[in-house]
DNA sequence: TCGTTATGCAATTCACGAAAGCAGAAGAAT
DNA sequence: ATTCTTCTGCTTTCGTGAATTGCATAACGA
């Protein structure tokens, strides 16, 4: 069980986006080398992002991506779900007819309940607040 | 992230012994069958396992593997570490060297906390318990 | 019209989970 | 002793999906 660089790459892109703080228009290059991202692999990932209208993407000189709302009506839970869909630990939990026994698995009743932790942990933080975080560390945007 | 194989077919397998009851000995043969697992690696597993003192093993005629302790007394957790070593979901978690501002990183730090949550639950769960769980729902050993 | 930036899809590489194979050791049964 | 069973400890293979790259195209601003 590990976290993806995917999801890994795609908050970290979005708390640069929160660094800079408001609505600015920030291209990708720029955020794929302060932050050390592979850039066509942000930008995969960032077009999830505006699929789910986390992010506006905007076009030609000066162009880029921005922010849709006020980092805090963001939520962890929505940058993950929008990078890799739906949250499960294990195939059976969305879908009961992976395997043949799911009525009577112990293991997957005790998986429900980690799962409903984590995302509750996810949801509850906003991209506000782990902004904050890294300003009382001293983050700089560059 | 995503429970692995390993874990899974792990837990399955000692589940397996618990609802066996007592401290039957049985062969990778009968647990492989029985839970439609492939027997070398399920082999695989349990022999980290039997070094991490889960589980016992005996060779020749009648042998096979037997926990170790009464199931109350082995958390989920312990048997996932055996087969994964130490839980972490992100390199820099356990390693802070593994890149170059762990100290300033929100995400880390976000990610600790659903770590400690996702430990806490599998800690304070028992392989009883879970054989509890299957035993009032009718789960059957073969 | 030109340069810049995102878009969308295809292709590729690569790591690791998953699985299989095999020679050998240990042990029980007879 | 011999034989059969079962684990042990490698080695190797396979397959999937993550991670990355490439390219042609579209949109947009200057």
């Amino acid at each position: 069980m590990q976290f993806t660089k995917a999801e890994e790459y795609g908050i970290l892109g979005v708390l640069y986006l929160v660094a800079k703080g408001g609505t600015a228009v920030t291209p990708l290059s720029e955020i794929a080398e302060a932050r050390e991202i592979p850039e066509k692999f942000l930008a995969k990932i960032f077009q999830s992002l505006a699929r789910f209208g986390i992010v506006r993407s905007y076009r030609g000189v000066r162009g880029g991506f921005a922010l849709t709302r006020n980092p805090a009506e963001i939520t962890v839970m929505a940058v993950l779900e929008a990078i890799q869909g739906p949250y499960h630990l294990l195939r059976c939990i969305p879908d009961p007819d992976h395997c043949d026994n799911t009525d009577r698995c112990a293991l997957r009743d005790l998986l429900m309940v980690v799962e409903k932790g984590l995302v509750e942990t996810f949801e509850s933080h906003t991209l506000a607040d782990l902004g904050e975080w890294e300003h009382a560390k001293g983050v700089t945007v560059i």
